[in-house]
DNA sequence: CAATTCTTTCTACATGGTGTAGAATATGGT
DNA sequence: ACCATATTCTACACCATGTAGAAAGAATTG
């Protein structure tokens, strides 16, 4: 169920979105950024991630509308669980220790860290 | 950088070592672990993976002697680098938050990490 | 020393994911 | 009926990965 980079970069704009979304809005917002890929190209992308069950389309009509299928956060926290399992052999101290040692962790960071561990599962 | 999943089996190994490592000495750990590789499939791993520079070896006599290029920590560190930017695009409370929702992670495991958390950054 | 065994290197191939996109087709709007 | 757009089909190149035989060089051993 891992997407790919570009794939990635769509379920973006669908999560954003909130609501389903229109092949050719879709390319808007790809235009808006930038992005040159060729229609048949972000197409291949949407069939391949409705293959992953990342995303669901309906016939509205002629055109179809495209929805997630799971959220941003049902995503992130699948792709935790299994890089975590992958690559760190299911050891949170392990990986949160790691992630702590990032020059981008500031002390800050911590601080809310903590803030927010109050409120986990205690 | 990345290692697939053999050889990160392989590099456990190696790391689980300490020392540089023979080819035979490995080829036992691996049937050790009921590991059922060729030769040629190992050789071929252990090429790769000193190409990707996680690895070095040195020809001693005859045969060669494996030793890690980097220690684990340090693959580890730069994995979860890696996974923190590609996925979470560098949200750490969002990957820790993540990370407590699993399953897995106790109330102990909690405890641990608070625990850990005092020998932190100041 | 000759034969065997071990290690290494070279080469090769299948598979699968990914990026890329043209051709063909369908279909709604004008 | 025609046109623009959307969708589907098909195709290909490229790379990582798993897999491993063939060949060659070196050590061991009978």
């Amino acid at each position: 169920m891992k997407l790919s980079e570009s794939e990635l970069r769509i379920m973006k704009l669908i999560w954003a979105q909130g609501q389903s979304i229109s092949f050719s809005a879709l390319m808007d917002l790809l235009a808006r950024e930038s992005e040159e890929w060729k229609k048949t190209t972000v197409a291949t992308f949407l069939t391949r991630m409705e293959d992953k069950g990342v995303i669901r389309s309906e016939k509205q009509g002629h055109a179809k509308q495209y929805r997630a299928a799971i959220s941003e956060s049902e995503y992130l926290e699948s792709q935790a669980k299994s890089f975590l399992q992958d690559v760190f052999g299911g050891d949170v101290k392990g990986l949160v220790s790691a992630l702590l040692k990032q020059d981008g962790v500031t002390r800050e960071d911590m601080t809310d860290l903590q803030e927010f561990w109050k409120g986990g599962k205690g």
